[in-house]
DNA sequence: GATGAATGAGCGTTCATTCAT
DNA sequence: AATGAATGAACGCTCATTCAT
């Protein structure tokens, strides 16, 4: 007898939530004014979400579900790892490109410095893809594909570190201007070859034959 | 000859700016409490920095000049790259671990999107470091010490990348959070560990004899 | 016959109403929290009630009721008027120590000074016990029992003054705190030595021989 | 170096306050347009009185301050019990009239059912005039002027109760139609003809000869 | 009739900023 | 120059009330 589940209606307010949390950060954006560009009032929010902190992270989860799916497909299949990481870069610049708020969003809470839910919004986020991560190096290892020297864990955490910057390099205003004063406009246009050079670096990184392997 | 003690007492301002700032944040931080903490008037802080925004630059600016001092003096001296890197490496660690409000800070205007000054602090910020890694990188090329594969400016950006991440990983409660989840309690309390994996992974992806290279 | 269950449904309703009004006051009480807590839905409240104000008026009207029917049981019969105070006062002590709620929500009108509705509420209620006293004091006057230089309804005025004053000691905080403030912890508790003490005073002043009776 | 004190700014402030309170109710009045009619801002308001509740307070301490001062006098010297309580009566018309608002404050907290405030506002308050009547009672006992067979602490609560309701009967909507019910406007208006019967009624009450008096 | 999702005016409170002293 | 009292726009959140189903 309950109404049908508003779930489009959640995502579209959620949609606006991230639209608005991404540019104006969770402080600086407006409850009211997000009801208003949503159509709704700010009532309908609150029975919704309860809290602006509330629907701060219900927000932040639905734009972060999308990137998650999007870097599980991407290392998914049972191919070498270089191929893998081709793959991750890719997608992470096609979806940077394309989802602006959502980098900007997860950008955000990164930074939540006087914010009790940072701890449990990391735990929450950043558990699927370091796990998805560490066994995607776990298996290279086993075949054979990485060096033996550097602890799997730490190699996980390199990679995404590096990943994760790059999203940022392509969203997020200070990263952007970054990543031009190290590699000028051409930095942050050409993707082929930001690819091309990032590859280059991982592989090496991960190559079982490498220096510091003695 | 008027300006008695002025200058050591803008120092004690932004300090206790740089406190709150990294604890609150640009928005959280009440520039009332910073004047009372510091014993002197809103007025005062007003008279010397005009806006909040502008008082906030200051102190990431005062900020920053000890961070990059600290970075400058590891990355200087003809020495080896790896060497170089290690010293880079000890000088993040320690200093992420004696100033974290000075690194949270920094994390903070990393993730500003809704302002106007991201674009301008990040030139004043970062340019002086990037062009002493990139400096550092091009010397470590011409000696033969490096890949010829990838491009400089990259490199130093992938370098930079790394670095950046660590510390924020020592500092901000988010980032911890995520280095916890990667590599353990371990990997935010054995500095030797993390460094010794790290250097591995840096000196492979630098290696002149790396596996990408053909 | 068309009306199927509705009284008793109102009288639950009414019922959650008093305890959330009496507990939380007029404006303290929610709406919307009562329909819960009643199992009804908010429509329902106001098909029947109409405004929030007609509810709490409802709700009164309802508590009043017990309240009226237990006084005037006390007062009833050919007794002696001590007698008929002593029943009185017991009933009103009874009264408050089962019905706090009941008692708080009378004590919550009379003091609702930015309410059009005292007035109206004032005399829908307060003339059936007025009329009830009157009588009682009247009669008593008849059978010689009252001094007769002291006006039978500034009489009935004040008798109930000081049993209006006894309810609300017995339920409502602030009277609470303030009796203890008088007579201890003992006032509270010792209903027999208030009624003693009561008894004494009104017979006092009751007394056709009393002292100003020259 | 202390500004002066605004003292009598903070005076004009409470009275605003004391006003709008009476008036509306704690939960009614709303700040924003206190400060409006104060002719001062929301924000100093704050400074002064840190909250709501806490300005609502203050106005009521304000207020008692005064009725207090003139119950005090009024019970002062060495008279007769009689003439004290002749003065006392006169004291409460008089400030009943010209005070109207205060008295409806003091009204106004003594119904708090959902207030954490109702006890310790009792106790400031009440515990003033208290032990000025218990003195009161206690002095005419030694003298004996009064009835040893009922509780000087009892007579004493009896006699505030009476006061108390006479009170509010002159300046509450509530009690004010209460008292015309029983005396009709007479009562509301001949304030003489109030004050003989009700002295009639205490003396009585207090004569040591009277009749429960064995 | 009953429902309960939606509404939005309204309120308590905060805090960057000003300016008279 | 320094002060800090005063300001008032702005915001998060509540809740009486409505009305489509």
């Amino acid at each position: 007898m309950q109404k049908k589940i508003p779930e489009e209606k959640l995502q579209a307010l959620r949609n606006t939530g991230i639209s608005e949390f991404a540019s104006k950060g969770l402080d600086g954006a407006n409850i009211n004014v997000i009801a208003r560009k949503a159509g709704v009032s700010v009532g309908t929010i609150y029975n919704y979400f309860g809290t602006k902190e509330n629907f701060f992270t219900a927000c932040l989860e639905q734009a972060m579900k999308d990137l998650e799916t999007a870097l599980m497909e991407a290392s998914a299949g049972d191919v070498p790892l270089l191929t893998r990481a081709d793959r991750l870069i890719r997608a992470v610049q096609a979806y940077s490109r394309e989802n602006i708020e959502v980098i900007r969003l997860y950008n955000e809470i990164t930074s939540s410095s006087g914010n009790k839910m940072a701890g449990s919004l990391a735990r929450k986020i950043e558990s699927i893809s370091s796990s998805a991560y560490k066994k995607t190096i776990r298996e290279a290892a086993r075949k054979g594909e990485i060096r033996s020297d550097v602890n799997v864990e730490y190699l996980a955490f390199f990679f995404d570190n590096l990943l994760t910057t790059l999203q940022f390099s392509y969203a997020c205003p200070y990263y952007k201007e970054r990543l031009k004063i190290y590699c000028g406009e051409e930095g942050l246009k050409d993707d082929d070859l930001m690819r091309k050079n990032l590859l280059a670096f991982m592989d090496a990184a991960f190559d079982p034959k490498g220096r510091t392997k003695k």
